[in-house]
DNA sequence: CCTTCTTGGGTGACACATCACCCATCGACC
DNA sequence: GGTCGATGGGTGATGTGTCACCCAAGAAGG
């Protein structure tokens, strides 16, 4: 019922509630990630990518497929990174047009402070308040959406 | 069990997906939004708001409740949109530092076009992949996230 | 060898989001 | 009336994300 249009009052309740909740939350990890270890999401996704790495390095479109972010982002956040000391660029040894992104020292024990503190944090705003079978939905769910993205076409950068 | 310090797997699992998820749908819709009707989210989000009223007109604190939207950044955004001719701003009446932000007729076009198109989109990628029961759990879920993001202490700016 | 396509990576411009900070007015209290 | 905090709104700088476009080095075929 209902099959285009308008949405149904479930439908906008639930549509509403996630739009607001994923959009406060990402504010607020952010912030949190920021005032507690000076850290943005995008550094942390970037250095703790790096960081589960045996050598805490990786080819940039490596990083850019487990990250499943675009080209450009990627390249633009990395230079931001480098002027940062976080991370720095070395030419790779076997493809002369590759690049390899390396923890720094100072990227390597910032990441290393910030990992407990942010999982605590999630655990803190968002595990705690979910039960186990809303967590087991939601990942079911999300797996679902995500395959029906993929399904689209893709806008040939990434 | 595992109450700190590490996720167990099943928290690893649901917390990615719904991270990824959320990503990847806010950039794809951004795009998708972009493209068909030339509003981005943030313009939208704006537009429809303003769109819902009697009078197509709202307060700037008013859209900022509903919106739950800082204060520079709605200000910054109705700027930008005011020099799309998008919205517009009109002193307020009865108080001598209110603004009001009224729709624009190209606004007014604009938004009437593109909510139906939008809505269309919202059921193809993520209502039409969830079942009934999933979506009323995602409702519960975020309602409850929400509420526990509220009890912290407040950034003081909204 | 020479074209042509793909792949890995980058640049510059611009929209968006956040931070620190500012200004004017209202309201309350003395 | 004068001070003072709260409220409504704004500015400038900086970080982040996307778009359009570019370049160099492999890969494939003639």
């Amino acid at each position: 019922m209902n099959g285009s249009g308008e949405l149904g009052e479930r439908e906008r309740r639930a549509w509403y509630a996630f739009l607001t909740m994923q959009e406060d939350l990402r504010r607020h990890m952010n912030r949190q990630l920021l005032q507690d270890t000076g850290l943005s999401l995008a550094d942390y996704a970037v250095l703790s990518t790096l960081w589960m790495q045996d050598d805490n390095t990786l080819r940039v479109y490596e990083l850019r497929e487990r990250l499943r972010w675009e080209k450009t982002r990627l390249t633009h956040q990395i230079s931001r990174m480098v002027t940062r000391g976080q991370v720095e660029r070395n030419p790779c040894a076997d493809d002369p047009r590759g690049q390899q992104v390396a923890l720094t020292p100072a990227g390597h024990e910032a990441i290393t402070k910030a990992v407990p503190l942010h999982i605590e944090y999630v655990r803190r705003v968002f595990l705690d308040v979910v039960t186990p079978r809303q967590l087991d939905t939601l990942a079911v769910l999300s797996e679902a959406v995500l395959d029906n993205l993929g399904t689209g076409e893709d806008p040939a950068d990434t």
